[in-house]
DNA sequence: TATTATTTTTAGATTTGACTAAATTTATTT
DNA sequence: AAATAAATTTAGTCAAATCTAAAAATAATA
């Protein structure tokens, strides 16, 4: 089955949003697809009519099995371009999701299996996010959030879950990145802030909320 | 001034349609883009809304400077792409333009100026055809027609015109490719044929059709 | 030069993906 | 439970890119 470039975008958000929670709504599918809700509810109906979703009318709807398969392909696509443009073309890291967003939607899968294999088989992309392998399965990665790591653990940051430019932007300003160097050396209670160390920087505090976006694994 | 995908292909059509007779008519461009005569008035009204096309009611029409820059851009991205396809990531020469087709509308500039750079800024493509360069400044070759080659002058397959997969088909049969030893043995007159001689194949015949496709230069 | 043929354009539809405004269904309050 | 609010869908438009059929302009020929 073939799908458009609009479609693959819409089955893709809808992935992303059902691993939250379970079934989907049309409003928070539009405001995530910046676009109205009447225009998702057209959306829907084509979807359903091609067999990868389940929908009910005022209820809710979420992709079936064929649908996620359909949805990997194209997160595998995005995060194996994203892989390329920064580490083949050296991009920033925070600079390629807009590209990688066009590049997803090229249809060769020839394409893919080559680009793939030129990469050397990454596991995982330039934020630290999972590369679906060609069957959809996902490696796993022992990652914690930030705020859990216990207070002078040394530890890599192996993943960012908001990635917005804004958020980005504010990560650059830490020197904060995927394979960065970084402890917890104070937990204030008042706010959630949290003092870190990143690399051979001097210490600093960032929120809660940035902090609750940030991952990372132990070192060794 | 942006353009879409539709609109890339018609001016790129156009700008090869043009170089070869100055002005270029309704029908062949219809040909050329395997469309209606019809379609292919309502694009022009387009383009020539946009200021990028010299077009007259029932004349004729070709792009004027700016709308030749947009050609250029085009071509030299389709070209870029076939030289990563092929070099890269090991596709053969005569299955990359179809991908290529696809990856040349991705709009980033700065994805293209650092994709030139990662290839080592390539001035020919696996075809042989010239990529232009980011002000649309094309590199010649000193090239001639197979039929018009010396008879034992060595030489090497620079390009081909018809890149059809019938053509393309036929040379692989050949084991004629872009870089491959060739020299012509025999002129037949009767009609047009030639005998030559491919790297260490033993001596074969090809049309004139074949030939008149081939271009070479000159060993050394 | 008329007539016929060819080329090109216009007119009117269709499909996809979007929109706004109105109607309908479901959820929440009073 | 009735009224109000929120979420969702339907109805009607729109623009882009295509199509077919018919009309208009140009070219070729008897």
């Amino acid at each position: 089955m073939n799908f458009t470039t609009s479609e693959e975008n819409y089955i893709k958000s809808i992935y992303h949003l059902q691993r939250d929670s379970d079934t989907v709504n049309t409003n928070s599918l539009a405001a995530e697809m910046q676009t109205s809700a009447a225009s998702v509810t057209d959306m829907l109906k084509k979807l359903q009519r091609k067999k990868i979703l389940q929908y009910e009318r005022y209820k809710g709807f979420k992709l079936n099995e064929s649908g996620k398969k359909v949805a990997l392909g194209v997160v595998r696509k995005h995060r194996l371009w994203e892989y390329f443009l920064v580490e083949k073309l050296g991009f920033a890291w925070d600079k390629v999701h807009p590209i990688a967003e066009e590049l997803e939607h090229i249809s060769s899968d020839e394409l893919i299996k080559r680009l793939e294999q030129f990469l050397g088989n990454p596991s995982f992309d330039p934020h630290g996010d999972p590369i679906p392998d060609r069957n959809g399965k996902i490696p796993v990665i022992r990652q914690l959030n930030l705020s859990s790591l216990p207070l002078k653990q040394h530890a890599t940051v192996s993943s960012v879950s908001n990635q917005t430019p804004q958020m980005l932007e504010m990560l650059r300003h830490y020197h904060i990145g995927i394979g960065t160097s970084i402890s917890v050396l104070k937990h204030f209670e008042f706010d959630g802030s949290l003092e870190i160390k990143v690399s051979k920087q001097s210490a600093c505090i960032i929120s809660e909320q940035v902090a609750k976006n940030v991952f990372v694994h132990y070192d060794q």
